[in-house]
RNA sequence: AGGGGUGUAGCCAAGCGGUAAGGCACCAGACUUUGACUCUGGCAUGCGUAGGUUCAAAUCCUGCCACCCCUGCCA
């Protein structure tokens, strides 16, 4: 018996013990019609993962029943998703390699009674299938002959009929308080050409027709879904009943996970790509799994945090810093810890000798056991972030001002004596001196507050940095600050990109894409595709946790 | 004659008749060659609400309220 961790293995452990099913198999179907995003990761967890963890299988299945909102571009980058994420389907499998299947329940159910062809129209239908709290009225073609059933289905099937002519609806009950069991339709006539099936076939199964009976034939034991498919459960398993297969499946629904100001669904992520608002479904800003994937994000951490968030039917709404803290938490453990400055200001040892070179040794890895270590230079004229750098003294920030000593990472520590500014009054030079027993890796017992990363420019990298920020959407935009222009309905915050191109990295550190990177106090980073061999661009993941900062 | 689902702290979330786990965030402190990480302590007399049953209720019952989903030949 395996443990369960939320409701749903609960009901798989019930239907294991009652003996309802004796393997569990899952699937995983999303429709082709855009990339995913994190809002589809808990659905990828629970079907991957549910499998996994109980020894069964779980099949991609892509839900291309409907031509006009697929393509293959994102058929091909599902699958490349899903592997980032590090999952393995079974077997791949379309639900249109069951039309054929479909088609023939289709027909044993004109022949049992239990489906009719109706020739209203869309409008006519909508209007006859009542409200929410009035039923509906019976189709007129609701009582027609089964032969005559079977052949105007037929004539359907062969392309008789334009679009929207007629349909094969179920015959359920027009006055369900359910409006799914309001005579359902259950296939349609459709011309639109098919990226995979190209033009064979003139009738599609709707998903309330093709999703149950494909997982009864696939050998799906649970089908995990959305919240919003709950109402459709007794049409899902009026499919199953009457269409008789052998395989009864049991659909389970789970509650949908949302972040705070995130912009998700993929019509959305669509429309902000098409209007040319963001770069393409890989803009670092986006919620996109590319997009993630590119802003240095590790799918571990996107695993950690639909797990922490939990499996509920309630819908969540969660703090875009409980995501960040998955992300952190990945990052802090395999990040490489490197020294970079990306406002840059300089600092002279006046008391260390003009034009010596002293090597110190840093660590690459902190957190592993298999720490690395790599030498760096240190001399006389330095670069420091500007940021570390105060005119005022004050006792509660831990980093330079005049008089106050601070440790330069993997060196010395310094005493900050003075400092130069220029005609505008900004700070461009910091002077220090020295204490020449406090190396790093020395006996020093002398302890300081303060610890900042430095470069020595001869011995340093010109880089790009991006910091990004996330799209917000418009209801939440009133809660951030600098929301100003209104693009595609979204408010988009004029400095989601901030670039900045005079930054320095360590020289001879061997970067590369799959590495992540602390930059020492200024957050987690990763080389973005923009790079070339001489100019390096950097995206910022996500920033460090820095609480009380002055 | 509407139906279905959900309400536990700022945000998530355990709990399934025996006296409110845990995580995030936040606060206080320790440690620190990253103000990171790690560690310690704090953080709901209260479980949408009003009644009822019970020795005992977040858990059971009844009424009410709020939010989400459903009137595609989308999924």
């Amino acid at each position: 018996m395996v443990e369960a961790t939320n409701f749903i293995e609960e009901i798989i452990n019930k239907d294991l013990a009652d003996g309802r099913v004796k393997a569990i198999q899952t699937r995983h179907p999303p429709e082709p019609s855009g990339y995913l995003h994190i809002g589809h990761v808990r659905n990828i967890v629970l079907n991957y993962g549910i499998a996994e963890k109980y020894g069964g299988v779980c099949n991609l299945r892509y839900d291309d029943t409907n031509p006009t909102k697929e393509s293959q571009e994102f058929v091909d980058a599902i699958q490349e998703d899903v592997k980032w994420l590090g999952y393995h389907w079974n077997e791949i499998h379309y639900a249109t390699d069951y039309f054929q299947q479909n088609y023939e329940y289709a027909v044993k159910l004109i022949k049992e009674g239990k489906a009719y062809v109706c020739d209203l129209s869309p409008e006519e239908l909508s209007k006859t299938r009542g409200t929410l709290t009035e039923p509906g009225v019976e189709s007129p073609y609701r009582n027609r002959s089964v032969e005559e059933n079977l052949e105007l289905f037929e004539r359907m099937k062969s392309g008789e009929f334009p679009a929207g002519a007629r349909c094969l609806r179920a015959k359920i009950d027009m006055a369900s308080p359910n409006m799914n069991m309001r005579d359902p339709v259950l296939y349609r006539i459709q011309y639109n050409h098919h990226q995979r099936i190209g033009d064979d076939w003139k009738i599609y199964p709707s998903y309330d027709f093709s999703h149950p009976l494909d997982d009864a034939l696939e050998g799906v034991s649970h089908s995990i879904c959305g919240p919003e498919f709950e109402d459709h459960r007794p049409l899902y398993n009026w499919v199953v009943e009457n269409c008789g297969t052998e395989n009864k499946p049991r659909q389970v629904e789970y509650a949908n996970l949302y972040i705070k100001g995130a912009i998700l669904g993929k019509r959305f992520i669509k429309k902000l790509v098409q209007d040319g608002v963001v770069m393409g479904f890989d803009d670092p800003r986006l919620y996109s799994l590319r997009g993630l994937k590119r802003r240095g994000v590790l799918p571990e951490s996107l695993k950690d945090f639909v797990i922490g968030a939990g499996i509920t039917k309630s819908n969540a709404l969660l703090e875009p810093a409980f995501l960040e803290h998955f992300i952190r938490n990945t990052l802090n453990k395999v990040s490489r810890r490197v020294m970079a400055v990306l406002n840059p200001i300089e600092l002279e040892i006046t008391n260390y000798p003009e034009g010596k070179e002293e090597e110190v040794v840093l660590e690459d890895y902190p957190q592993n056991e298999e720490k690395g270590e790599r030498k760096y230079y240190f001399s006389k004229n330095l670069l420091i972030e500007a940021e570390d750098f105060i005119k005022e003294p004050n006792p509660k920030f831990y980093r330079l001002y005049v008089g106050a000593e601070v440790r330069l990472k993997g060196a010395y520590i310094v005493k900050c004596t003075g400092f130069e500014t220029d005609d505008d009054g900004n700070v461009v030079r910091v002077l220090c001196e020295y204490l020449p027993e406090t190396k790093s890796g020395s006996d020093c017992t002398k302890k300081v507050k303060g610890t900042i990363h430095w470069i020595n420019p001869n011995h340093s990298e010109k880089i790009e940095v991006r910091l990004f920020e996330n799209l917000v959407d418009e209801e939440s935009a009133s809660e951030v600050e600098g929301q100003e222009n209104a693009v595609s309905g979204y408010k988009i915050n004029p400095n989601s990109i901030v670039v900045l191109n005079n930054c320095y990295i360590e020289s001879g550190l061997n970067l590369n894409f799959d590495e992540r990177y602390q930059f020492i106090r200024n957050g987690y980073f990763c080389l973005d595709k923009d790079s070339s061999a001489d100019k390096k661009v950097f995206n910022r993941t996500i920033t460090l946790k820095e609480t009380k900062k002055i």
